[in-house]
DNA sequence: ATGGTGGCGGTGCCA
């Protein structure tokens, strides 16, 4: 069961990248943020043709998340508890029909919160708490699960290029590291770390100042593991020659393999 | 480098 996480940064304009990703890597469900779509919008045939189910939470312009599965998917939540009316497109959540029993994914768009000192910080911090309330949730199933998504929080200084150059992001803010770690400390498992202790695996480069070809990249794309996903990890992987094609998201795909018995 | 790039929507906002 390979589960992923992309934030495409636009489904439209990355239409053709998706869908040649999608028939190389195979993954059995992904989660896609930035869509900047809404459904009527959203390429729903050429992803269909490529095998995959389309469940998605979208909206004008800006956010919108997906989660893409080859098997049967029940939709769970299409936003955080607490939801406002006019509630961001930045979460959903499906419980997945594998041939080994059931699988809980959940697709995360995690506010950015720049500028810090502002009312998007604490809007960043409040829905960590929310997002933390919804796991603490699904770890009381005590099922099989993971949360996938843009986190937008850099975890430890290893997954930045250069920590002086985002001591006043909101990225690195040790509130953001505090909140993911309280998240973690629930008991789950950052995938990529799990067989990565100390590397550098980034996931994001920005378009701007040649941060590609300079190799000024960020961890911010995570795979949270419940226990019992954690226990049937196999593999995982960072596909970031996709942020060498034409035309490329700012961020690259990043995945992993479950056994499951 | 008080710049720089990209997407949306049709101007500035967001990342």
């Amino acid at each position: 069961m390979k589960v992923a996480t992309w934030n495409v940064n636009s489904v439209r304009k990355r239409t053709s990248n998706l869908v040649s990703w999608l028939q190389r890597a195979k993954p059995d469900v992904v989660v896609l943020q930035e869509l900047k779509a809404q459904e009527p919008q959203f390429p729903k045939l050429e992803i269909e043709a490529a095998g995959y189910k389309v469940e998605m939470v979208g909206q004008k312009g800006f956010n919108g998340v997906a989660l893409l599965s080859l098997h049967p998917v029940e939709i769970t939540a299409r936003a955080l508890p607490d939801a406002v009316a006019d509630e961001p497109a930045r979460y959903i959540e499906g419980r997945i029909q594998t041939s080994k029993g059931p699988l809980t994914v959940g697709g995360i768009y995690l506010p950015n919160g720049n500028p810090i000192g502002t009312e998007k910080f604490t809007y960043k911090i409040a829905w960590m708490e929310r997002l933390t309330r919804r796991a603490k949730a699904l770890l009381a199933a005590e099922e099989m699960f993971v949360l996938g998504g843009d986190y937008n929080v850099i975890p430890t200084d290893i997954d930045v290029y250069s920590p002086a150059a985002f001591a006043d992001d909101a990225l690195c803010q040790p509130q953001s590291r505090a909140a993911l770690r309280s998240l973690l400390n629930l008991g789950l498992t950052d995938a990529v770390r799990a067989f990565h202790l100390d590397d550098v695996q980034y996931t994001y480069w920005d378009y701007q100042a040649g941060a590609w070809s300079k190799d000024h990249g960020l961890r911010i794309d995570h795979l949270l593991l419940s226990p019992q996903a954690a226990d049937r990890l196999s593999a995982v992987g960072i596909d970031k020659a996709e942020r060498g094609k034409p035309e490329p998201s700012d961020h690259v795909p990043v995945w992993c393999e479950l056994d499951l018995a």
